[in-house]
DNA sequence: TGCTAGCGTCACAATTGTGTCATAAAGAGG
DNA sequence: CCTCTTTATGACACAATTGTGACGCTAGCA
């Protein structure tokens, strides 16, 4: 079959969080209650400073910044974002309201990731928003990702413990997978079987049971099947936080 | 990394001709302003005949094609270079303001090399630019490739292992040389025949895995045919790095 | 025309992966 | 310390995937 399907939309994937900043209030409900109805978790902004506060607070997903406000423009603060490591990797969609082309050349230069001229359609803007969610969420699935001595490499699809190479079977792959690119969080069964087989399978449960131990005899040297973590009672968590002792 | 040294950027390279088409002058000249930082000869044209005029003139390396213009659109340009074989080999990166997946797989579909959403930063276009010549570079290279005790020339058209000549049929030949120019990374069977066998034919899927094997027995002196391993589940990957056990 | 090299397909063999079960272990709470 | 749950584990039948040898066909060539 072909690549792996993993990370379709699916209703256990975490929300987004999407900033609007703007200064007018109007245009922040707008755009709050349309991107509220497609299931995002909205965050506000309507000045610079607070924007800033606010991305280093919660670190959205994207932020929908507005190119003219009152005190430090979202120029300005595209330019701080994107020098700052830690904020640099954050999309940003410019909203403005000059629907000249000099804009958006500064605009792209600063490193926005999309550009939309008001007055736009909530829908148009909805899908852009998507589109760079679905673009990112590509681009990372092509990183190696590593934890402790094990690297996850999707590209080669190799996985590797201390440069010692791990053999897993397509299953145990997904669901390595799976647990890399939700980290620190616990899952029941049920959402790992949607997630790692597929939304439309009937399986015992009890099936993931045997591929995390499969998964744990796979990758323990060095220990790093202790990543793995049971939580009694409600799934298994992948965390790299070691549990106690 | 592997143990062969490709084609870096050196100051020896001829440069590079790069040609931008796009109706708006303002992106054409961001552009330009940012390929020619990067030492690339740029050529500008602003709609398709033009493009096409001046793609006959001066062959360029690259071209850079909006995907929406007046008069004849890029995708249909596209079509018509890639009809041309004296056109089909120059690569064509499309720009594209619909951020959606259609137009990627249309133009992908129709033989585009790459692409690129509006709005895209100049750092990453130079780098997927870079990214395209180099790949170029290397696959038209006519240096020889070699891996282990394998020797792979293009020139002459011959492979040798260990001094000793290797037997190998065009599409054999051609299935080694795809792989020698993509290693460390897995292809489903369905890109291997689409990459090695073009991608307008109509074959059984397994049909690679026989040319698999063909090219196994073939190269299988002094353990080279480890170098083509299976994916189960997934397809094969070339990779210098064995597989333990 | 007869011959040969390659190719694509098929049937069957070999290998590897998967889900379930029974049973052992491990926790939780009294 | 005992009991009730929940999880870990080893075994196993059978599914799914891949490897392989054989075969017929075609194009090029003598």
């Amino acid at each position: 079959m072909g690549g792996q399907k993993l990370e379709q939309e699916n209703e256990f994937m975490p929300k987004h969080t999407i900033l609007v900043v703007d200064d007018e209030a109007a245009i922040r409900e707008m755009l709050s209650i349309a991107l509220d109805a497609e299931d995002f978790n909205v965050l506000q902004a309507s000045n610079a400073q607070q924007a800033h506060a606010t991305i280093l607070d919660h670190s959205p997903d994207l932020v929908l910044l507005d190119w003219m406000m009152p005190g430090t423009s979202g120029l300005e603060l595209l330019r701080r974002l994107k020098r700052d490591e830690i904020t640099e990797k954050i999309p940003v969609i410019m909203l403005t309201a000059k629907a000249e082309e000099d804009s958006k050349v500064y605009g792209l230069d600063a490193g926005a990731d999309d550009y939309i001229a008001k007055p736009f359609s909530p829908r148009e803007l909805i899908s852009r928003v998507k589109a760079i969610l679905r673009r990112l969420n590509r681009e990372a699935s092509a990183e190696p990702i590593s934890v402790g001595q094990l690297v996850f490499d999707p590209v080669s699809h190799k996985v590797t413990i201390s440069g010692g190479s791990v053999n897993l079977g397509p299953t145990e792959f997904r669901l390595l997978q799976f647990f890399l690119t939700h980290q620190e969080r616990v899952y029941s069964r049920d959402q790992i079987l949607d997630y790692v087989w597929g939304s439309n399978v009937y399986l015992d449960e009890r099936t993931v049971d045997v591929h995390i131990r499969r998964l744990r005899k796979a990758i323990s040297v060095a220990g790093h099947e202790n990543y793995v973590q049971t939580v009694r009672g409600t799934g298994y968590r992948f965390s790299t936080k070691l549990a106690h002792t």
